[in-house]
DNA sequence: AACTGACCAATTTGGTACTCGGGTCAGTAT
DNA sequence: ATACTGACCCGAGTACCAAATTGGTCAGTT
């Protein structure tokens, strides 16, 4: 309990103000407990936030899991990085994440602890999608590094072109349509998809997710009601 | 001559330490010429130094043309786009300028008047290389804005993934490939061009690359003596 | 055993003196 | 007259130090 109260105020206040400007000792304020308490569930403020980031992942990893398991063609390539996509650009602290938002996150993007390991279960979750992806006829290619490569290079000039000026013209849905366009004609075998593999696939995927969920869930401290 | 040596010297003190930690008195020195010559061909350091990316991104045009008179089929999107990474990924500046790398260029990117005709030109010349591709049917869509959008978001990632550590493993020519496969997928139809049609569209896009050129050495300093 | 907040060291901030470099222009050279 | 120069000006940035703040610890309380 105590644990997610303080995450809940160290997220709020990291929304609102951004890292440089938070204190440990708001955060604990916010949550009504001692600053000491804090330092018994994280060992510093930057793993208190990284543990904030990871938690929001852990959110939005499991809002597509559901998403999936309502419509099992959200495995599909360009269905999956289209969800991704709005669901990052709705939450303020993926969005300044993905984005790269140095003013929102300081240097809270590069080296944690637990920012390494959620980079590196983010890599081998895409490799495990891409080989799902090939095992039900689903991927134009073999999978591999290059094509996770590949598929990220395709996907984060979207990210990375936010801030630009005439891009503002066009809508978030638009945007995101033209990333599924790409995605789709880029990854995906030109005929429609057999509704049985797509099937299969998001139930394979389920699990993957549902492992990495666990993964992410298994990093942040253990409640002590 | 004069502006061509300081722009000389400005490109190479560039490249060398850095925007931040050039002067304009180095620069006029390494040019053998007086400070105030400088500043009788351009009004500010900033104008300076946009005006050596401007020389070395019209020298890449200039490049670039040569390329596809050479071979025509240059001009296919998923062609242009691997000669243009390639090409950039070998300039430092150019280089500098995409990857975003600001301990280089300083604030350079952002807002300078030569700096915002740039990219109002490359913003019209990529519109009329749709158009023409178009004409000629070398796209799968429509041009218009949001396909200018698309294709700038399918190709940004490239250069924003640069720095990242695991992209490392691969050769520049792997991710040049990459890029190349997600480009014909994404914007060119399934079938080959026709012959005809690639050779008439080299042709017209040679035009509208001579005009931005004319465009961009117009820019510069005109030439005294 | 869980938790706290006073405490410490280290970093950050605010203020000040001073250097340095962008930009100007009176003057020199041609 | 024209092309060019470099000494000069002044504001932005740097260096520096003292004061304030904050990340992290731990003896002590509940």
């Amino acid at each position: 309990m105590k644990a997610a109260h303080i995450l809940d105020a160290a997220e709020d206040l990291l929304t609102r103000y951004g890292y440089r400007r938070v204190t440990v000792d708001e955060v604990a304020r916010g949550a009504g407990v001692g600053k000491g308490t804090v330092y018994l569930y994280w060992p510093s403020k930057r793993e208190l936030f990284a543990a904030v980031l990871t938690r929001d992942a852990a959110r939005l990893l499991s809002d597509q899991l559901t998403a999936m398991l309502t419509d099992p063609a959200e495995v599909l390539p360009h269905r999956s990085m289209r969800w991704t996509y709005l669901a990052i650009m709705d939450r303020p602290l993926a969005k300044a994440l993905y984005t790269g938002d140095s003013a929102l996150l300081g240097d809270l993007t590069t080296a944690s602890r637990s920012g390494a390991l959620f980079a590196a279960g983010k890599r081998e979750t895409t490799d495990r999608y891409l080989s799902v992806l090939h095992g039900h006829g689903l991927l134009s290619d073999e999978p591999g590094a290059l094509l996770s490569y590949r598929l990220s290079a395709a996907v984060a000039g979207s990210f990375h072109l936010d801030g630009t000026p005439d891009t503002a013209e066009f809508g978030l849905t638009a945007k995101a349509d033209a990333l599924a366009t790409t995605v789709r004609r880029a990854f995906e075998p030109a005929e429609d998809p057999a509704p049985a593999a797509v099937r299969d696939a998001a139930a394979d995927m389920a699990d993957v997710y549902r492992q990495w969920l666990a993964e992410l869930t298994r990093s942040l401290p253990r409640e002590q009601s």
